[in-house]
DNA sequence: TATGAATGAGATTTCATTCAT
DNA sequence: TATGAATGAAATCTCATTCAT
């Protein structure tokens, strides 16, 4: 088997199974077990369980950035912003462990390595997002002063949780609703006249 | 020492250490040693690790709920959804270390215990966030269609995410700055014009 | 059982084992089981293999050093040389494998740790053989131009090996033979006439 | 690469990394890594990791214990002791990794295998002292009834010892001198008059 | 003749829990 | 009410060896 094909199913295993019950409570027993490998060869492609998670990290990361970058490449700034909402629920919900797995994991202080792996998730994902909010403030939709930082953490961390609350709590119904309320919430439609 | 010292002392040392590294990766070892006990102690006062994880994160989530309820009580319905924002941005600055406990161990899946304290989280919390979108559905000034349970979710995930990253990347920005954001936000008042 | 106790018994089975096969071949799942004790208790009691094999090393030396100072202790300078190396051979045949565990463990060069256990070897059992040719040199029994530290580096090395290879070769040869033979060569009576 | 070349570099690396962290500390992707080849090519060429130290020690013990002989050929047995100790002590410093792994791996009991190993050492290495000893009994240069085997074992530790110490402590100090200093104190000059 | 990905047995280490004091 | 030495199950990690290429 090529070492290409036995990391991701190393990959693959490992996001299931650290979305579940965490890294830390997730042993290199069962994920490579699920992998269908031996232990050792966890060893041998990444040297240590936490080397392996920081690359699926790293890989997931730029898998979601480019997602997001791509479903607003090439549209006008309102539809570019309606776009990467869409995109964003639409990973998660491909995507459910890993955003699980992100969202246990990302806001840790001190650890070390977690520091880095937080600023990673800032500039490569929810930058995607602070790059649309910023072009629509360019072309004058969105307020000159708007804060897009800010804004760029409350959009994605505002589809974030309600994505995982809705995979959670409500996996039978429709996305198109959950992205509707989100949408409108977002332009301010919420008022009742 | 008294029997509440002592638990209080646990309780804190335990919050930092589990948003530090998480649940899993904090030891009983560490969290008596930070406590400056023994670590039989943790045992003749919790019985066991996830005894004492448990009643942290009871008497946490009830700190911050009534938190919530408290400083909506007796608003009129817009008022009190700008007051639930405001406290809970409050809440996540002056408790930041329960802050990251709550989303690094919130979202699991299959975990068991897990489960109930998911459970917890959004019928305590969230909840209170929904009594005040109902009370303005009621009241009329939000759409009488609104999905209220996804748009609580939306609203208390929003300022968790925005609150956690002003903490990790811009610790000195002032609040009222970061909660201006917030409410301009969730009132739809981005457009330029 | 006290602590010190227990970690007599494990110094006790970790220097035969070592002795035996060598530091890197010794598990500590067969040092625990020798002394009587969980696996746990060595890493409660050293924290880790290589910290109980340096505080063994420090033991052993602590002793042997103190050995032949005490056995040279207020005789006139010749009688304490005859007795410094008669008493390092009495202590090799009492702790064979603590000496077998000196020599394969002692001389190893870049490995970070231990270059400093070469040099406690060196400081204070080779010391203790050098104290008493410098007291030798200076009442006037030997030369006063003698290379002391190369020479005490001789006695000492002359007597462990001859010690090692006479446990290992000959065990049952009385010792009064194998120290006869060591102190003619060393006092220089090997000539025919 | 022809195998010769391979073999030899497989040698080499091997020398020093046992020199450095002893036989079992050592692995076999080390001393691949460090002979700039693949792991698989120590099993090509040798078979088994014991085996390329079976090898290695054989080569060494088997030039050591020539260059003893050749240095000792010819002369007056009086000439042929100072010559063997000279060239022991070139010998250590020449090849000194191979000293250092000589007096590691050699006084090992009960390892099977080692046991081997260590009479090889004793049966040609010390045994060159040894003849030469025996010849200067027969010619009535030492004493009739001198203990052959443990002078023999003696002189050898000596000098491995001393040779050790020196290349460890006092790198830079010539030969000449720490040679003159064990020549006397093996022919009894050490007296004061 | 050489490679290096994969293996799995066995090593080191961790840590929640117990219990005698 | 508190302690901390001891435990042992289960975790992480190592590494000699194999084998398809």
């Amino acid at each position: 088997m090529s070492r290409g094909t036995t990391r991701e199913r190393l990959f693959t295993a490992a996001i299931d199974l650290i979305a579940e019950r965490g890294f830390a409570a997730t042993t290199v027993d069962r994920i490579a077990e699920r992998a269908g490998v031996a232990k050792g060869t966890v060893y041998y492609n990444f040297g240590s369980k936490s080397a392996l998670f920081d690359a699926l990290l790293d890989f997931g990361i730029t898998r979601f950035a480019q997602r997001l970058r791509d479903a607003a490449a090439g549209l006008p700034p309102d539809a570019a912003l309606d776009a990467v909402v869409r995109e964003e629920l639409a990973f998660l919900a491909e995507h459910e462990a890993f955003a699980r797995l992100l969202i246990a994991e990302t806001w840790r202080q001190g650890g070390g390595d977690w520091q880095h792996a937080a600023l990673m998730i800032r500039e490569r994902v929810v930058g995607a997002v602070a790059d649309v909010l910023r072009a629509a403030v360019d072309a004058g939709l969105l307020r000159a002063d708007l804060d897009v930082p800010t804004a760029a953490s409350a959009v994605f961390g505002m589809v974030l949780v309600v994505g995982l609350d809705w995979r959670a709590l409500q996996p039978d119904r429709p996305r198109a609703e959950v992205e509707a309320t989100l949408l409108d919430l977002l332009r301010g439609r919420l008022a009742a006249v």
